[in-house]
DNA sequence: CTAACTTGTCTATTGTTATAGACAACTAAA
DNA sequence: TTTAGTTGTCTATAACAATAGACAAGTTAG
């Protein structure tokens, strides 16, 4: 590639662009996704930099379970390459990440009742301070987690969703079991930040890391809207792709 | 919202971090879009640092032009919110960001030649290593670069796809001077990263920064693909939204 | 004009990051 | 067994990041 070399004093340390640097680049397939990395003396030289340095970075990753280190023989690739979530009409997240992964699941972290802010009546296309129920999940694939969610419905409608995710662990099968046999994605806004405290405890990140945030929301086959989410994925984990058909 | 701290030792200084929480805070609309940032000592009181951390924030957000301080009186916003690119079948750059800024318009770096590489080639639907037509360009909205794309065409099909852009300066009256009277996209794929050293120059981002990928392909009315891009979107100054219809 | 409040500048100290060099420990191939 | 190549550990030093306190310089409201 042309000269993408470091940026310093910049707030960002050496070790963890090159961290960073690495990372994508197994997830790129740019190095190799499986087998081994240069020789830290080979990294040092190439990212122009000391080996501690490098040193640093490698430690990073060995810690995010991304690099493993082995003394004498060299550091090699663990972990696989990111995983593609499809956004279409039909959006589901098992079904979507389904035949990429052995596993998925998706568990409930939290449920509860609140008036609706301004941008979720929006959606759910109720009035500001009506009753929603709030559901907040975290989707995992092969036991790493991939995303988080809190998704809204409107408490008039859906009063025992949240009973109903606990019992199937599905927003689909939940919906199913309240009376909603199909439903569509409205429209998606996607932006990037870097992970929040609360996102790298959730999805096991590391400090820096980058989500991908996207606010949906579902409608039935009336064209209603039944549900309000915001996502956060793991960016290093999973790209997202938009099916326009 | 929920304890959304900064974290320590992580190799991301807390100023840069608290740079990115402001910046972020501004562009969602969480703290004034326009008007006075709280002054230094309460903001260093909020995120439990040094008035000195948060003036280092502080002078990298004015270097950056969205904030300027004046003695005396306190610190102030400059730059407005985050513009909403669309993706939809028919997402063109000047169409979709026009209502929301003053001017649009795409300059084009540098043009050329070469043999598809395998990920072309596939988007393309043509045999890898086929000659190509690649086009680099950057998208503006009042003067501010809002994204940067690398196109490649079918060479055999796309011959002065170069000199016509030069022409029009836009793919879509490129096309039309080409023969391609309307075009739809296909699909979209998008991931975020940091930016790399090209995308700070180009887009004239801070160390740091984040970017939205996009990977589109577009085809004709036949569904013969087109255009195979990858754009690179500044992620503090734009955000993708996706119509499902 | 005065008082309260704000940003700007200076000094000093401590912890983190980066560099440099040396050598130990381990692996694999000659 | 030897040798070359690799990761692991240690010491030392310099640059950057963060904290602490004090005061100057500017603005605004009373």
């Amino acid at each position: 590639m042309a000269g993408a070399l470091l940026e310093r004093k910049t707030g960002v340390a050496l070790w963890r662009q090159i961290a960073d640097l690495i990372r994508s680049d197994i997830a790129t397939g740019a190095t190799a996704r499986e087998g081994r990395l240069p020789p830290e003396m080979e990294l040092a030289r190439r990212y122009g930099v000391n080996r501690h340095t490098v040193r640093s970075a490698i430690a990073a990753l060995e810690q995010e379970g991304v690099l493993r280190s082995e003394q004498g023989r060299g550091t090699f690739v663990r972990r696989r390459a990111r995983l593609s979530y499809p956004i279409a009409k039909r959006t589901r997240f098992s079904a979507g990440i389904g035949g990429q992964a052995g596993s998925t699941r998706t568990r409930l972290l939290k449920s509860g009742r609140e008036d609706a802010s301004d941008t979720v009546a929006e959606n759910l296309d109720i009035r500001p301070g009506s009753e929603v129920v709030r559901l907040e999940t975290v989707s995992e694939a092969d036991g790493v987690p991939v995303s988080r969610a809190t998704s809204w419905f409107d408490a008039a409608r859906f009063p025992d969703i949240d009973t109903a995710f606990g019992q199937h662990a599905s927003i689909t099968k939940a919906l199913a079991a309240c009376g909603v046999a199909d439903y569509v994605r409205k429209s998606t806004v996607i932006e990037a930040r870097h992970a929040s405290a609360e996102d790298i405890e959730l999805l096991r990140l590391s400090a820096g890391a980058i989500v991908l945030v996207t606010r949906a929301s579902n409608a039935d086959a009336d064209g209603r809207p039944i549900q309000y989410a915001e996502s956060r994925f793991a960016a290093d984990r999973v790209e997202l792709k938009i099916e326009n058909d």
